[in-house]
DNA sequence: GGCTCCGGATAACTTATGTTGTGGCATCGG
DNA sequence: CCGATGCCACAACATAAGTTATCCGGAGCC
């Protein structure tokens, strides 16, 4: 988090007032399901290890991630719950470490600091912009494109926060997971990493994700970061 | 528009200080794209008549429609463009008439009325909602699922706005359009359409959708209104 | 009238993906 | 040590969806 560097507004004045802003630490172990006190108010967090993921559950049983959360990604939790459905949940992938602060506080803040404004204004952006390109990535690709478009989308954020070096990172997802997120069955997530994996682009042990040619890994995905960096 | 009521908090005020705000008519004619001017400021569109969308265009080519807009939806379009590369587009399906408005005064006007700040903060929210049951659309559902929730999504929110009375509307897609929307073949669409026709479902006739049982749409498409009203 | 063009229906065939089941290999707790 | 459990690999098979192609009807145009 110390060399955190989203976006180029987001300055040392920033990282000074996020400090001080958010000061409880809360652990979340995996499949930790990620309470909403307050539901009238809400709660920000912001990551400071591990993975969460917010996840809707349909009406079958089925479920889909449709965000997830990395290492320096700010967030808010506010009533998921409409008419008594739960609609929505954040929980924990792998172990997780995230600090809180009240969105008033934030708000309150950003109103004093034009920086901290365009942060956050740069980061709803770009979380738009990922929810977009899911809605592609599940629409228009294969699924070991999609596989592959994962890995490439989160080791670019990763980056953005100063992690991810010599592209490789903590990789805490089950296949299942991955399945969740890109739409796609265990089995045939295993059958594309193998694929990916027998091209010489990536390896996975211990949870540690190596990317051994990124080139080639981002040419397969279709990958374009420049949706990661809007404006 | 005049029988708009997205939310609660849409009262008599706010459509007034809206009907001040938005004052330029502009009418694009089908397949015809939103210019972005003064890409630094943005500009808002409010919609009047017609629909229209937001694509994404594939590094192959391919297309993925990401949002569509329909009457009374307010959308900002801001530089879309980054690095050089047009990441995605404003299109008209049709016919649409739009009028718009400056950020800048609606922020403003925002500021002095809560009932507005609180309707911008709902439409944020639903589109937010939207865009991750697109992600969880195209994850997890069969193509004529697809179809199905995307009708009942498109009626249910033309409802909000005192439009499809007598489940019956005006419905500019070709089958081109949904499949870019849903993630599938022209082909399969069609397919999928004659299945849901078939079971006598809905009807498509000279650009009008006629839905017959919306109770069994519903429930093929396993739709759930909660996602469109948040809080 | 007779063009072309576009959107839609449908068929035959191919392929990507889902389904079901089995077995291996860790890890964990008794 | 044992037996659970969870995650992964893999195989055989079933099916949803893509691909390619043809035909048809309506809209516009000369």
């Amino acid at each position: 988090m110390a060399k955190a560097r989203l976006c180029e507004d987001f300055n040392e004045e920033c990282r000074d007032i996020v400090e001080q802003l958010f000061v409880n630490f809360i652990s979340y172990s995996k499949k930790q399901t990620f309470f909403h006190e307050g539901d009238d108010i809400g709660i920000m967090f912001l990551v400071c290890s591990g993975w969460a993921a917010r996840a809707i559950h349909l009406a079958d049983g089925r479920r889909q991630i449709t965000e997830i959360f990395l290492p320096g990604d700010l967030f808010p939790v506010h009533a998921s719950i409409s008419q008594g459905v739960i609609e929505d949940e954040i929980v924990a992938l792998g172990e997780c470490r995230v600090t809180t602060c009240s969105p008033g506080a934030l708000n309150e803040a950003s109103r004093q600091t034009n920086a901290l404004t365009r942060t956050l204004w740069w980061l709803s952006q770009r979380d738009a912009a990922i929810l977009r390109m899911w809605i592609a990535m599940n629409g228009q690709y294969r699924v070991y494109e999609r596989v592959a478009h994962l890995v490439c989308e989160v080791l670019e954020r990763l980056k953005h926060v100063g992690l991810g070096e010599g592209n490789r990172f903590d990789f805490p997802l089950t296949q299942q997971e991955i399945g969740d997120i890109i739409g796609a069955t265990p089995v045939h997530v295993s059958r594309s990493l193998k694929q990916i994996r027998d091209a010489g682009l990536l390896d996975i042990q211990g949870g540690v994700l190596q990317v051994h040619d990124l080139e080639r890994l981002q040419k397969a995905a279709h990958f374009n970061p420049g949706y990661l960096n809007p404006r």
